[in-house]
DNA sequence: GCTTTTTCTTTACGCGCGTAAACTTTTTTG
DNA sequence: CAAAAAAGTTTACGCGCGTAAAGAAAAAGC
């Protein structure tokens, strides 16, 4: 490697041989000059080490090769594995992702979503807050900046949405629940941040009744992004103030379910299906940390990589057209039965 | 608000009636103009919404206000809990800070130093994979780009280092289990990606030796990340074929200890202090689940915040001494103990 | 070999803002 | 209130690159 430090595309484009113009379309797309020219470029980069100033770069193209990835909350290790997926993936495809996490506050969220339009990406993946959001915000910022929902759905915004069907998670563990012993009851927290949880309440009831049974919801009080902490003292209320209808409780997702099983085991009430088991439990998510529980939890799983493939194929789609689909699409994807110990 | 979107500093000079290099110094910093200055522009701002390009602003400024704070898994809340903290304070103190996640590999935490390089970045802040790191590469970035590291400490790199005593979480676990019980066997992985890891098993042993005990150490294979796992497996191997000398381990960090706890419940064994516990288990970090296994794990705990508060000032600090301190300072911040129900 | 098509070169301008210099206005100081 | 200091204005140039237009060169087609 030679030692002059090569300033700018000028420079490099001299020592290459090579026209400005020419060394500018090959840095924008590598395939878009003739192989012989791509050679040349390649080798006197090999030569002389030499990067673009990204911010010179990104000034005057109408379209940047950033990509924004917003989730609600990153300490989830759910959003952090979906999130690695995606980032991985945009790589691959030679765009330049950038992940943020509102950490449950809706001021951050908003902040986050300013901050994303002076970055002026090509399109944004947002996982938004659910209720905690400024719906009126994200409103603007869609009209904005091409985005893509995942996760969580607000009905109309993004131009498309991309996650698991709720249904089918609930749909999958009542039934198993109740073909292999007592009905379950609900348990979720009474005003969740996310919107998954009010549908999965609604289906909770609709497939007890569709199987002939009486619905029955635990909700507890409990406000943030601490679920486990909600879940444990509302176990422990729970536990305490019930006599027990059932011996089966369902869990709106796994970490009310962590806290929950923690309660039963300070409570010293033995989880699972064998004899000596006081109580069954069961939850929606398939956390990372699920397997690990005591006992390890019976769950339904997110299909992580349909999802996290259909969010980027979208990304690219509406890139390819121009920011803009004609309609905007849900896509929400089948989940599956994992289990585990627990129930 | 009126409705003439203003596409430039120039056109923002304009309606504000100010010229443009003194608009320039207020985005520059707000408190070098004139206060009555300050208020006419910021006047301005509110009747027409305009923010200024931050490529065109970064492209010649000799120092942006971009921060780069990278961990080398996101998917482990711990990081996730501290980039948090970091990440708020730059954002309170006006800067842009990124957070990149190396995912556990080599190749993506060079691709990241090697983006950040781009991003001209005023400051990074690094928690570098250890022994999983490129040692050539950090050292060629901490050359280019004002670096401070954090968490594991790679000797003579960056401009400072900001961490956690080891000694002094394994000084009190030890001490304590040792006063309370039998003493402790040292439960590990035989090649931790981590060197904090190695630093505690030799505290480990110093301290068992000044006690006048026989340290003994259960080193598990395992690679990777997935330490929960790992744990797990290794307890299995570790209980099944060992009759144990001892009733207590101490867990090298938390996440071995989840996944020991999880073997443990699978096998029946009762963990605690109580009468009919047949273990003690102990470990560091203080990880955000560790209040929720079961039993709930005694452990010993980061200071998180004296860690990230001083993270920051050391940034501060560099940002005021051109990128460079005189001497590479080590700050090393002592832990506490957090007793809990595991032992 | 000649024409057509593709690719590259030359030339030129602009993006939005940083910033230096010289000058003017406003504020502070004694 | 005059003089000094501070803050603002005008003017001008540059950063590193995108990109358009016109012409030259190279590759492809027949």
């Amino acid at each position: 490697m030679t030692e002059d430090r090569i300033r700018n595309m000028e420079e490099f484009a001299a020592v290459s041989g090579i026209s400005r113009p020419t060394i500018s379309k090959y840095f924008h797309d590598p395939t878009s000059v003739r192989a012989s020219t791509r050679a040349r470029i390649e080798a006197a980069l090999e030569r002389h080490e030499y990067v673009p100033n990204i911010y010179a770069m990104n000034q005057n193209r109408r379209l940047t090769k950033n990509i924004g990835i917003v989730v609600p909350y990153l300490a989830d290790p759910f959003f952090t594995e979906i999130a690695r997926n995606i980032e991985r993936r945009c790589i691959d495809a030679g765009l330049w992702p950038t992940l943020f996490s509102a950490h449950g506050q809706q001021a951050l969220e908003n902040d986050i979503l300013d901050n994303l339009r002076s970055l002026k990406p090509a399109g944004v993946l947002l996982a938004p807050l659910g209720r905690g959001s400024d719906r009126a915000e994200v409103e603007k910022f869609c009209r904005d900046v091409p985005t893509i929902l995942f996760d969580s759905n607000i009905e109309g915004l993004g131009e498309a949405f991309v996650g698991s069907d709720n249904f089918s998670f609930v749909s999958q563990s009542v039934t198993y629940l109740a073909r292999t012993g007592s009905p379950p009851v609900f348990f979720e927290m009474s005003t969740p941040a996310n919107p998954n949880a009010k549908k999965r309440r609604t289906a909770y009831i609709e497939v007890m009744e569709s199987l002939g049974l009486v619905p029955e919801i635990v909700s507890i009080k409990g406000d943030g992004w601490g679920f486990e902490e909600i879940g444990y003292q509302g176990a422990v209320q729970f536990l305490d103030q019930r006599s027990l209808s059932t011996d089966t409780v369902l869990c709106s997702n796994d970490r009310l379910a962590i806290g929950f099983l923690s309660a039963c085991y300070d409570k010293g009430l033995r989880v699972g299906n064998g004899a000596g088991c006081a109580l069954r439990v069961a939850a929606h998510d398939d956390h990372p940390f699920s397997r690990f529980t005591c006992p390890a939890l019976t769950t339904v799983a997110h299909d992580y990589n349909a999802v996290s493939n259909k969010v980027v194929e979208m990304l690219f789609d509406l890139m390819e057209s121009d920011g803009h689909f004609a309609q905007r699409t849900e896509y929400l994807f089948p989940a599956h039965l994992v289990l585990r110990d627990s129930a």
